[in-house]
DNA sequence: CATGAATGAGACTTCATTCAT
DNA sequence: CATGAATGAAGTCTCATTCAT
């Protein structure tokens, strides 16, 4: 009835589809997200997605599946070369900005993980495992950062990361409630100031 | 006449409904609770839901705005007389992991906050309005601190109070996540202790 | 909710409640006019309603009846000293005209009645017979006009009555449906000239 | 599998649709008419019908202007040779008389003008436009009429064809609700002959 | 007489999903 | 691979009606 852009979008193998289903859902939600939108942005029909997929819930995993993968993978590859543990923590804490900031995707893996929680047994175990992940991956610069006596080796690295973890996400979401008042990059640089400043040994040499 | 499983449960004005909404909604997120649902843990019928409230999106309002307004008048309650702003954050912090250990009310407004975002345009404004004032609240305390010479008077307040509601924040969402394996009392703990002891004047008696 | 002006409606008894329910009837339709509505703009409640009305068509039986009555009533009172037949159509139809413009009565009666065509039988007889009657008054009038030579007398005074409430009711309901544009007054004074004529002795006096 | 009481119903497309929606119209009014009892009466479920069309109103649209185009092709059709006003007249009338007794259509589009009248604005637009293009088409022939010295000059066209349009929907009106006892054939030809009685020339030759 | 609360049936609509072609 | 047509379950909401107080 309205289609004059499908030629254009023709052949969209599952990855193609998988990146429109995530932009779908990240602007309206998982439940809000009807199989005929994504069909619609993708330029197919309904039948066409059910080719690809066994159902929503695959689509859904795929996405998501996709979208960490591909997060992560960016977090490692401009964090690993860590020859500094204070500088791999700005750095990570850089990554997470621009992801807020750049595209809404970081926003959807957000939003459906709190959506998901208690609602999706399977999904809530995929999210769970990420956030695990990411706790470990910030407790190893943690752990590394003490190793080289630049942080206080009292802490505990587990609890730290989770600190960690929850500003940063806690920040966003109120960054994206609320875009136009708060300063996202400010709280979280202010954050990571204090954050360090309380692991770092007493007298070591400044670096922030 | 219709259902045998819930005897005591007649005389439910408004009020016991919304408890009950909450209930529901905070289970299973707001878009999958059905009214068919509300009303069966009600022990009444969908149509006696639409006698009380005009629809679901209205139910949703008083349900939240009753319970947001249960929780900041039981936060102002115990912290007005506050005396001391490191004794206020510190109550502030337990009566949120008592809030969201002890009940799943709580846990009902952070989830339906994150599923609002960009979906609901009302709804997402009540929370942006809540989130203010919880902000405004925290950064009253720092800023009494700061009048009275324990936290560094450099500091900006509003950005403090975005790390700490932030924190706190993120961290309920891993504990709402993963009971289980996240440490909600000692994750706020620990940050609580590095947020005041970054934010309190060097030299100052120590009070934690 | 919104009541402030209950007090001074209380009281009403049958009759005024059916004067009320007509307006809405006149105004939404039967269907699309829910028993809620009637009892909002009666000041009531829906139950105050059953008190006096068996159900929802026993109201609309109640009204349609005062309505018919009333019109009928009406037309006969100004037309039944009928020393003359020509007059006698003058006035009925300018009674019509009345009745169409000045309020929204007569065309909840047309409305309803076209409505409730082959939806509701018992209605429906109700505005068979009223129709009856009305072609029966003016058949009446025409066989008057026979009787004093003033009517062709092979006009067959069952089919003109017929035309005649036809021409009324169809130019009724196009000034209805668009009264800006269609001009009820000239085109029923200028068929009433055209139905005079035809019916009108050649040769007798003219009293038009 | 779900319907074994309509077995040749399977190949209905948006038209037979509306072909079958159309009759549920007529037959119940519009309002009266569930999605159901069409979906039934096509031998589909309810969600075929969304299928075909947005919504409720969305199929009557297309079922009313369906028809409405198929009876102004058929009246056009038949009558556009008109070598002759009067002749034109019969037709247009004869053409009415058969659409109002021979199927209900006819019947569902005058009852639902009314029903709509003031319940649906894009709805009583569309009549009205169709009010109007039936009046231009009564009121060009009479035109015609005058211009070949057949009618009377004097003879304002639009208003004749108000009365003519009128009539024929009144007279039509009175045998859809009574059809035992209103011959809507001979009212219809009485009419007639008085309306081209009364438009034509005097002294021009017999053609009635 | 009247109200407030509730019922229950039925309406419209959406949507994940299936399947013949 | 993909489409168009269809299903069926479920959801939101409306409304006439009832009844204890």
């Amino acid at each position: 009835m309205a289609d004059a852009q499908r030629p254009a979008r023709a052949e969209n193998g599952r990855r193609d589809l998988t990146d429109i289903a995530i932009d779908c859902f990240a602007r309206y939600g998982y439940r809000a997200t009807s199989i005929a939108r994504i069909a619609d942005a993708a330029g197919l029909t309904k039948g066409a997605i059910y080719y690809h997929f066994k159902d929503k819930e695959d689509l859904l995993f795929a996405a998501v599946a996709d979208r960490l993968s591909q997060f992560e993978r960016s977090v490692t590859a401009e964090i690993l070369p860590l020859a500094d543990a204070v500088t791999a923590l700005q750095q990570t804490t850089r990554v997470c900005i621009e992801h807020a900031t750049k595209s809404n995707h970081r926003r959807f893996i957000v939003t459906l993980m709190v959506e998901a929680m208690g609602t999706n047994a399977r999904l809530t175990e995929q999210f769970r495992a990420m956030m695990h992940r990411f706790r470990g991956f910030v407790r190893d610069i943690i752990e590394f950062g003490q190793k080289h006596g630049v942080f206080k080796p009292e802490v505990d690295g587990a609890t730290a990361a989770g600190i960690y973890a929850g500003a940063v996400m806690g920040a966003e979401i109120q960054y994206y409630q609320d875009p136009e008042s708060f300063d996202l990059e400010r709280t979280l640089g202010a954050f990571l100031e204090q954050y360090v400043g309380s692991l770092r040994v007493v007298g070591a040499a400044e670096k922030v």
